[in-house]
RNA sequence: GGGGGUGUAGCUCAGUUGGCAGAGCAACGGCCUUUUAAGCCGUGGGUCGAGGGUUCGAGUCCCUCCGCCCUCACCA
C-alpha cells in the first residue's frame, strides 16, 4: 500500500531535481478536448489540459489519454519531437497526473484524432494511484465515500450530475416564465413544522436556544402569501433525522410551489406541464426506463379517486361501508399486516400502500384523499370526509402531494393542535405555530 | 431489530474434500517511433475485515464482533 506511493513520491523527487514543479499554477488552456474533435483541422495549433488517463508507452514514443471536462483527447508524444530531456520527463509521469499539452492536431493510422505534442507541461503529480482502468471503481461504499473517484473513473456519474444541474436549471426557468418568485426561507428553525418527521437539533449560542434544521419550508412560505406575494417557491434542502437508504436521505432537495387563488387542480395542471416541459427541456425525454419499467410522461396524465382504485382493486363497490372485520376478511390473501383493532382508513391505506401504490407506474394522480391521512388540507365541499388534495404516484412511489390549503385559521388551529397530541404521543416533540391565524388563499405543491 | 448476502494485492475478482496465497489490470526493470483494455521478457507487492476456537495444519470448519449490500419491520 504504501509502495505505491513512495514510488510516486521518489518520482517527485526526481522531477525537482530536473527542475521542475511538479505542482504547476496557471495554465492557459485554449482548446477542450471536444474542441480538438469539433474543430478539427489537421495541423492545427492547440493548447489543451486535464488528467491522464492511460498512458500507453512505446519506447521512444508515448501514446497517452488526456481527459477533461468536455471529453477525452489523444496525446502522441514523440521522443523527436520534443527532444530527449522532456521525453526523459514523460518517462516519469503516472495515470491521474494533471498536465498541459501544446501541440497540433493529425489522425492516426487508426484514425483517432490526436495531438502531436511539442511540449508538454507538468500541472499537477498524483500522489495516490487511479482505480483501475478497465473494470473501474464498483465498491459502491468506495464510490459514495470518495465521490472524486468515482467521478474520475465513472463517466456515466459525471453525466448524472451534468443532467440533473440541467434539471434543476430548467425547473427554475420553468417557474420564472410562470412568474413565480424564488425565495430563501429559514433553514433553522424554532419550530420545525410542515411535515411529520424527525428534525436534527442544533443550537444558537447568541440566542441561547434550541434550533431545529428544517423538516420542510412550508410554513414560511406561507407567511409570504400572507404577505402579499402570490406566486412563490423553493427549491432547496431539507433535512430528516431518519433512516437512509436508496430512495431516503436524511438531506435532500425540495421543491415547494405555493400559489394564491388556485386550487389542487390548478396544481395538477402545473406539475403536469413542469414535469414535461423540463423532461424535454433538458433532453431527458418523455420516455423514462427505470429498471423493467418503462414510464410514458406523455399528457395528459391518469386521474383517479383514491375510492374508485380501492373499491376496483378489492373488486368491491361497498368497500368503505365495511366493518373493520369484514375488511380484514376481504384482504385475507394480500398477506397484509393488518387486524380487526385498526380504523377502516388504516385498514384501507396499508392496502394501498402496499398493494396499490407499488403498481401504478404511469404517471397518475390520486384524487380525494381521505381527511384523515392529510392534516392541512382543505376538505372537499361535497364530503367532508375527504380533502381536495392530490397525490402525484410515478413508477409504483410518490412523487408528489398537491393541497388545496386550508385557509380556515380556526380550522387549522385545530388540527395543529390534534398534530402536537399525537406527535407527543409518538415522541418527535412537534409544537404548534402560532402565526396562522391570518387569513390566506393558497394551494400548493410539492415535489 | 428479523432474514439473506458479502469482506482475499492499489483496482476487478478466483481460491476445489482443510495441505506452499493466485490471475488480469495498476506498479517497478528491460525491449519496442501510429498505439488505444498496445505487445513481449522479467520483478516486487497480502494482518485473507477483527478476535477467539477446533486441527499436525485454517482464506476454507465453529463461535463472537465489525463494515457494507439486499430485504422485511419501523419511519414519509
Amino acid at each position: 500500500m504504501n509502495e505505491l506511493k513512495e514510488q510516486r513520491l521518489k518520482k517527485l523527487n526526481e522531477l525537482s531535481d530536473l527542475g521542475i514543479r511538479p505542482f504547476g499554477g496557471r495554465f492557459d488552456r485554449r482548446d477542450t478536448a471536444a474542441d480538438c474533435h469539433d474543430g478539427y483541422l489537421e495541423g492545427k495549433e492547440v493548447t489543451a489540459a486535464g488528467r491522464l488517463t492511460a498512458i500507453r508507452g512505446h519506447g521512444k514514443t508515448s501514446f497517452c489519454d488526456l481527459r477533461d471536462s468536455s471529453g477525452k483527447i489523444q496525446l502522441y508524444i514523440r521522443k523527436d519531437s520534443i527532444g530527449e530531456e522532456a521525453f526523459a520527463v514523460i518517462k516519469l509521469l503516472d495515470l491521474g497526473d494533471i498536465v498541459g499539452a501544446e501541440g497540433t492536431l493529425f489522425t492516426t493510422h487508426k484514425g483517432e484524432i490526436s495531438i502531436l505534442v511539442s511540449k508538454l507541461t507538468l500541472l499537477s503529480k498524483a500522489l495516490q494511484p487511479l482505480p483501475e482502468k478497465w473494470h473501474g471503481l464498483k465498491d459502491r461504499e468506495i464510490r459514495y465515500r470518495k465521490r472524486y473517484l468515482d467521478l474520475i473513473v465513472n463517466e456515466d456519474v459525471r453525466n448524472l450530475f451534468r443532467k440533473r444541474s440541467r434539471i434543476i436549471r430548467e425547473i427554475r426557468r420553468f417557474l420564472e416564465e410562470r412568474g413565480f418568485l424564488e425565495v430563501e426561507t429559514p433553514m433553522m428553525q424554532v419550530i420545525p413544522g410542515g411535515a411529520a418527521a424527525r428534525p436534527f437539533e442544533t443550537f444558537y449560542t447568541a440566542l441561547n436556544s434550541k434550533m431545529y434544521f428544517r423538516i420542510a419550508p412550508e410554513l414560511y412560505l406561507k407567511r409570504l402569501l400572507v404577505g402579499g406575494f402570490e406566486k412563490v417557491y423553493e427549491l432547496n434542502r431539507n433535512f430528516r433525522n431518519e433512516g437512509l437508504s436508496r430512495k431516503h436521505n436524511p438531506e435532500f432537495t425540495m421543491l415547494e410551489i405555493y400559489e394564491a387563488y388556485g386550487d389542487c387542480r390548478t396544481m395538477m395542471e402545473l406539475v403536469e406541464a413542469l414535469v414535461t416541459e423540463v423532461a424535454e427541456a433538458s433532453d431527458c425525454g418523455l420516455r423514462i426506463e427505470h429498471g423493467e419499467n418503462v414510464v410514458d410522461l406523455k399528457r395528459p396524465w391518469r386521474r383517479v379517486k383514491y375510492r374508485d382504485l380501492i373499491c376496483e382493486y378489492m373488486k368491491d363497490p361497498d368497500w368503505f361501508s365495511q366493518t373493520p372485520a369484514e375488511m380484514v376478511a376481504s384482504a385475507a390473501d394480500l398477506e397484509l399486516d393488518i387486524s380487526d383493532q385498526m380504523l377502516p382508513g388504516e385498514i384501507t391505506h396499508e392496502i394501498y400502500e402496499k398493494c396499490i401504490e407499488p403498481g401504478l407506474i404511469q404517471p397518475t394522480f390520486v384524487l380525494d384523499l381521505p381527511a384523515e391521512l392529510v392534516p392541512l388540507a382543505k376538505s372537499r365541499e361535497d364530503d367532508s370526509s375527504l380533502v381536495d388534495v392530490f397525490e402525484l404516484v410515478v413508477n409504483g412511489s410518490e412523487l408528489a402531494p398537491g393541497y388545496s390549503e386550508l385557509n380556515d385559521p380556526i380550522e387549522q388551529r385545530q388540527r395543529f393542535q390534534a398534530q402536537e397530541d399525537r406527535s407527543d404521543q409518538a415522541g418527535e416533540g412537534g409544537k404548534i405555530d402560532e402565526e396562522f391565524q391570518i387569513g390566506r388563499a393558497s394551494c400548493r405543491v410539492r415535489v
